[in-house]
RNA sequence: GGCCCCGUAGCUCAGUGGAUAGAGCGCCGACCUCCUAAGUCGGGCGCGCAGGUUCGAUUCCUGCCGGGGCCA
């Protein structure tokens, strides 16, 4: 249960009242615009609540919005909400003022299912495909594909936690030209290894990974230059692909990114689904041929101008196969897709959508989120991220570098539209006072009080008191009473980070909770205290860290007992 | 030339149609006989410029300037 959610419903619902019982008493007349908000306060000295009722509504009744609002004051019936005081305050806010130990209802709340605080029931639930990262099956994962893991994985989970059903899935581009290039580059560098003479494909692949799966497909298959050449070319075009996809995914893992299904380009193709989508196409006659080749008339849908399907050599285009793969995701009962594209695509956002409604979907049902760059400097210095020069950092060096917990708060405390610059040295350097360990160590010092209060490896579970028995109200200074507000708030950051798609807001929700904990802490003693304030700070500190745990989890980071 | 993102504190970045705009880092100073100092407390006249919409704009719209990117 969401406490401030049912709060500003509930006083929505007496203000609307107060409207209606203000115009029957023709004390008002309204036309039209009826609608207003209800918040909390940025200044506590503004209240528990607020509402600008009488600021949006003074034109439609025309009056002096500080008049209206007295009028709503005056005809609120607040009998039994336990609203203590209303007042009508700068140009016409209306600000309410709750009785005394609303907030602490958060603490037995929290306690009865921690597991589940943060999550809530959307009204319109939707199944959901999120499709992320998606990187070339030709060589490891850079940085903006770790940017976008993150991103995807915590906002699926935020997703599924407001109520949606949510499956996550990766693209694997394994047909096409791209393979045969990659295929072509792998046998160049066994050749290579052999001591045979060999030469590169133009615009081959340069990474020292390519020479690293020669290697052990020679380990594997040693006779394997001896093979006829085409049985070779085509065993490597499969073979090559899947030992970087496996890869990859024992990276993403090590990285706690797991995908609900990776999808393979080439089995599209294998179930005649690329040839599908242009039967359909020419079915309804969206597509038409010209110079050789097959066109799709995606400016009939707002693009710039028509795309090719298949170019004259009878090679369908990746654009082709990307449509079928989205059609594809839709033939399976989903509502709504995602993808996250990194900022170079942000050109085939138009054209898609476009191929989409060019099939009979409504474009609006793809939503892409644009994940702008990743600025990677190494002591100030740019590190260049080309692949095609051969040097860039890798998934794998971020890792090994800053570590997991680091490399994914990181990237959480970026809006996706931000460019983010991320200094690997620096993030070394500042280990010990990057914000995860910030947020880490007040989960922490809140474990050490709790084996301090009921000992090493003790249950605090088990030996609390009940918050029902405990008077929590004297938890009234103003670093609990900010602490209390704090957790009392995240239901709806959770639902704001899911709606908006924006689930940075855990992690400045997280680092918010921690100072205001380390704040707490800093200015009250927990144990020791008179027994039924230690008893409430116990509690209020359980509270705390089960919702820090609840946090991290969500943004898979590790909440570690010390450090 | 077209399109996208950004412009907020020294740096990196949050944020909101509302009442006194924030954090981290960096810098200066103070605080461990007291549950972890990976902490706390103090030190900050910053929303690129100009119009517009609005009772109210840092937020929305337009133009301009600056930075980055994609496309031709």
């Amino acid at each position: 249960m969401d406490l401030l959610g049912r709060w500003k419903a509930e006083l929505k619902e007496a203000i609307e009242q107060a409207l209606s019982r203000a115009e029957a008493a023709g004390r008002i007349r309204l036309d039209g615009e009826r609608s207003f908000e209800v918040e909390v306060p940025r200044e506590k000295a503004h209240g528990d609540f607020s509402t600008n009722a009488a600021l949006a509504l003074a034109r439609a009744a025309k009056t002096k919005p500080r008049d209206l609002a007295q009028v709503l004051v005056e005809e609120l019936d607040l009998g039994s909400l336990g609203v203590e005081r209303v007042e009508v305050a700068g140009p016409g806010f209306i600000n309410f003022y709750l009785h005394r130990g609303w907030l602490h209802q958060v603490i037995p709340l929290i306690l009865a299912n921690p597991d589940r605080y943060g999550e809530s029931r959307t009204e319109h639930p939707e199944r959901i495909l999120i499709e992320y990262v998606s990187a070339n099956p030709t060589g490891p994962m850079n940085v903006v594909n770790a940017r976008a893991a993150v991103v995807g994985d915590v906002l699926a989970r935020c997703l599924a936690a407001v109520g949606h059903q949510v499956a996550t899935e990766y693209y694997v581009n394994d047909a096409g030209r791209q393979v045969d290039l990659f295929a072509a580059t792998v046998e160049a560098r066994c050749r290579e290894l052999k001591g045979e003479p060999f030469e590169l494909p133009e615009d081959g692949y340069q990474g020292e990974d390519v020479r690293e799966i020669a290697r052990e497909l020679l380990a594997d298959y040693p006779d394997l230059l001896e093979w006829e050449p085409e049985a070779r070319r085509a065993f490597l075009r499969r073979e090559a692909p899947d030992r970087v996809v496996a890869q990859q995914k024992a990276d993403l893992e090590r990285y706690r990114v797991r995908f609900d299904r990776w999808f393979r380009e080439r089995d599209l193709h294998e179930a005649g689904k690329v040839d599908a989508v242009v039967q359909r196409y020419q079915e309804r006659g969206m597509s038409y041929e010209e110079d050789g080749a097959v066109w799709l008339a995606t400016s009939r849908f707002g693009d710039e101008k028509d795309r090719v399907l298949i170019k004259s050599d009878g090679i369908p285009t990746y654009f082709l196969a990307d449509i079928a793969y989205h059609q594809d995701k839709f033939e399976r009962g989903f509502d709504r897709l995602i993808d996250i594209w990194g900022p170079d695509h942000h050109g085939h956002i138009v054209r898609t959508k476009a191929a989409l409604e060019a099939l009979g979907y409504p474009a609006d049902r793809l939503e892409v989120l644009l994940l702008q760059l990743v600025t990677l400097t190494r002591g100030g210095e740019p590190v260049r991220m080309s692949k095609r020069a051969g040097e860039y950092v890798t998934l794998e060096d971020l890792l090994d570098e800053v570590g997991v917990d680091a490399a994914r708060f990181t990237f959480l405390t970026r809006s996706l539209d931000a460019h983010l610059d991320f200094d690997l040295e620096l993030a070394v350097r500042q280990s010990d006072e990057n914000p995860v360990y910030y947020v880490q160590y007040a989960h922490a010092r809140i474990c050490s009080v709790f084996r301090q209060a009921f000992g090493e490896g003790a249950d605090p579970a088990q030996h609390l008191p009940d918050p029902e028995q405990t008077d929590l109200t004297v938890l009234a200074s103003d670093e609990e009473d900010d602490l209390l507000r704090h957790l009392v708030a995240f239901p709806s950051e959770v639902r704001l980070a899911a709606e908006r798609r924006e689930p940075h807001r855990l992690a400045f929700y997280a680092m918010e909770l921690a100072r205001r904990f380390h704040t707490f802490y800093a200015h009250h003693r927990i144990l020791g205290e008179a027994p039924q304030v230690e008893a409430a700070r116990l509690l209020l500190a359980r509270a705390t860290q089960l919702t820090l745990r609840r946090v991290l989890g969500m943004m898979g980071v590790t909440a570690p007992e010390r450090m």
